[in-house]
DNA sequence: AAATATTTTTAGCTATATCTAAATAAATAT
DNA sequence: ATATTTATTTAGATATAGCTAAAAATATTT
């Protein structure tokens, strides 16, 4: 099975709605992922059905077939691995990655994903901490927790961001949070939710509810 | 000025037939040469004229303007450098990087061409010997003669070929001819063009006209 | 100069991917 | 149970990029 660029698009937003391919996704829902009107949708949903990547039943939703998430697996593997290269290899800042990796994913070539794999010594997280699906649509992913839902005193690190925005990146930068830093609930406001966290034992750091729910780590 | 893929394409196309920009180029060669048929020809004609990066006249062939140049020397060089990434970084063969480089050279990205040519050293040519414009678009040409123009004696070195096809740069790794390889002609068979040629001062090679007419070297 | 051959363009069709507006199905509220 | 609202699909456009077949322009031969 051969999709289009416009065809791996979708079904990678679909996939990702679809929490990995775990729930079904709505017409309406897509058509805001992808900045699309629901009558695109449709359309497409249609083409995705013939395909079999998905199952599509008019007015219900969509979800993915195994052979639809097999590929968008590939598709993001490759968006992932790109943006390794872009970071590691040509400096890129983690916020300057994600628009040219959307373009580089759909070139079409296995040897040369494979080669840049071992390339990269074949990594298994992107620059947002994102798990790198292996050649088989294998994920090892780690259980991982939103800073908002840790205690009070627990520690732990920084492994992922939720939000992949230019916008929440280049703030994570300037405030001196990155994945890999060691953390610490200091303080969690209850009227708010605001939390203070300190950060590799000396910098403390207040931060919003909302930007503490897009911080993944790992507990220690 | 934006261009589509398709659109890039027949430029790049246009811009090679016309031998840089010099002469005029016909509906049937670019048909040829994008191996698609003239009907379509027509309209992308239509199309790119109307952008103005060829002056088009109907019956009677396209001329590339100045801007046109421009853009197709832009994509030439996207094309050579991403070629020299597969060859140097990812151990990808020179007679398997065109397709890809096909594909990458559309990707959109100043940032990532100005980045892949630092991280590259500014390489002056591409795996085949073509020199890679700068991003002004300058070329920098060296004079380049095909071995069946030079006379018995003549000593040289090989700096391209002018055919690129995976079957003859295979047939180059076999005999044993590569760019910068020392050349000396040993002898010319008139009857057929075919010669002998002295490689690194070790190995005699014997061609066919036709194989030497597709390898660039410079005298010394 | 006329006839013939070649080249190029135009007309009309297909496929992809988008849109807006209208129709219809499903969900919710009265 | 009916009416209203919301979600989704369909119908009909537009734009890109290709095709075949027919028409027209240009080039070549007689
Ligand atoms: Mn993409
Ligand atoms: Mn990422
Ligand atoms: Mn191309
Ligand atoms: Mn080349």
């Amino acid at each position: 099975m051969t999709l289009t660029t416009a065809e791996e698009n979708y079904l990678k937003a679909i996939y990702h709605l679809s929490d990995g391919a775990t729930k079904s996704v709505s017409t309406n829902d897509v058509a805001a992922e992808m900045k699309t009107k629901p009558a695109s949708v449709s359309d497409m949903l249609r083409k995705l059905g013939d395909k079999e990547v998905i199952e599509y039943r008019k007015y219900y939703g969509v979800n993915i077939t195994e052979e639809g998430k097999k590929l968008a697996l590939q598709t993001i593997r490759k968006h992932r691995l790109w943006e390794v290269f872009l970071v590691e290899k040509l400096q890129f800042a983690w916020d300057e990655v994600h628009e040219v990796a959307e373009e580089l994913e759909h070139i079409q070539s296995p040897l040369l994903i494979q080669r840049l794999d071992s390339y990269l010594n074949f990594p298994k997280f992107d620059p947002h901490g994102d798990p790198i699906p292996d050649e088989y649509g294998d994920v090892r992913a780690r259980p991982r927790l939103a800073l908002n839902e840790m205690e009070v005193d627990q520690s732990g690190q920084i492994v992922a961001v939720k939000d992949s925005s230019a916008a929440f990146l280049k703030y994570l930068d300037k405030v001196g949070a990155y994945i890999g830093a060691r953390i610490k609930v200091l303080d969690k406001v209850e009227f708010d939710g605001s939390m203070e966290i300190l950060v590799d034992q000396k910098k403390t750091l207040f931060m919003s509810k909302d930007v503490a729910a897009n911080i993944l780590a790992i507990q220690s």
